[in-house]
DNA sequence: CTATGATTCAAACGAACGTATGAATTATAG
DNA sequence: CTATAATTCATACGTTCGTTTGAATCATAG
């Protein structure tokens, strides 16, 4: 069996569809984009995926098996050495949040791109996209949910469940790319900040998320006591 | 001049297009998709907006246009009370964000279909539609920035717009709708939510956001004194 | 070396896309 | 009523899309 072409030939299709995805959307790449791209012929990728919605999964899957993994090893480390005691909110947030932004450094896990290609996914209006992410994370989120009930153990699980939501919100955005950044400045300030985007990136979102998710609880303006 | 078949034939397809741009995405929705839900002929978006792209403008400005002159009202008056001195954080949250989600009451201005368009349109790959957006917003952006840096002179204004940038981020999730949401929930919590979602969606947001905006400044690894 | 299965390739398929056209229809002005 | 301009309509154009096909090329096993 020719084991070395085909592999090759694999890696290089999920290198430019990652890449292509990223810079112009699902719908926005075409099948010949990406062979061109990738040096190979059109049909390879029928041929090695099935499909392009094939293709799309296996981008996100050859990523989100090792982030899934790994965050599961962290939590399951914190876990270990508290030896029963509650987690600090911080390092689970650290756990979930700061294992995705390190992957922005590691190259060989997709990098910045692949970090981009995720945070503009998490919005994409395509169905099987969504559907197939929601089932990708359910199973970590589920984990990372349950220690956050158990650190805090005075909020509303309800409420937690929403901060989740905006620290997922907030994270994607801010690796969503310095193209959507344009939006909130023109960049009078930051020249300095060309090259330690990355580095001053996670602790400032660290910051910002843990300073969300302690909050002080909202309040309704209709009176009902919203406990658990 | 006939006046009366066009200007509902417009509004006609100003509507379906923008639910379903919400929907499917841009690229994702096909001119016979919009014109089918609208009941027009299938020229009629060439023959009113020119082309695909210019009507996608449109549905936004029809939008915007509102959002942008209540986003400087409210900021205007707020100043004018406050008659020189600084305005509080949460006031200018509020007049931003919280001016922003209260349009998902108002089904005159697009309601909550609007409201899940834009938040997933923020993060959209195609270049034209964030070069648009980027221009529509500079402005009022510009003014909260401002107001945001008076009402913080000890933060750095690196910090504050990469704070704004996270705000944004949380709300567009916030409102990109519930359909993302089931990434961090299988609704196991919520039923009792299911009408209030909105009335209560708002103060979570903004205790979560203030939280976010009020942390404790980041401390980078590498000691540099990051003021101004 | 030959046979076999895996992979690559050029070419084509039908479908769907955004847009353009010119005639038919409708509303307004004189 | 008639003339004129605005709008609607059915239809078609040229492209591009994702996918398929069958022959050509390659690597490996016997």
């Amino acid at each position: 069996m020719a084991e070395v072409r085909s592999v090759d030939t694999r890696e290089r299709i999920l290198d430019a569809a990652e890449h292509l995805f990223m810079a112009h959307g699902y719908e926005g790449t075409s099948m010949r984009q990406i062979t061109s791209e990738a040096g190979v012929n059109l049909a390879a990728v029928n041929y090695h995926f099935g499909s392009k919605e094939s293709l799309m999964q296996e981008v996100f899957r050859r990523r989100l098996d090792w982030l899934n993994e790994e965050r599961m090893r962290v939590l399951n480390e914190l876990e270990r050495e508290a030896a029963g005691k509650p987690l600090k909110p911080s390092q689970i947030v650290d756990g979930f949040f700061g294992t995705l932004l390190r992957m922005a450094d590691d190259e060989e896990r997709g990098g910045k791109t692949f970090l981009r290609l995720l945070g503009r996914t998490l919005t994409d209006p395509s169905e099987f996209i969504r559907t197939f992410l929601a089932h990708e994370y359910a199973v970590v989120v589920d984990r990372y949910k349950e220690a956050l009930f158990c650190a805090l153990p005075d909020v509303p699980k309800a409420e937690i469940v929403w901060r989740f939501h905006f620290m997922l919100g907030a994270t994607s955005y801010a690796i969503a790319g310095t193209d959507a950044l344009r939006l909130v400045t023109d960049w009078q300030i930051e020249e300095e900040d060309a090259i330690d985007r990355l580095d001053r990136l996670v602790p400032r979102l660290m910051s910002f998320l843990l300073g969300g998710l302690r909050a002080p609880l909202p309040q309704f303006s209709d009176a009902v006591a919203d406990s658990k």
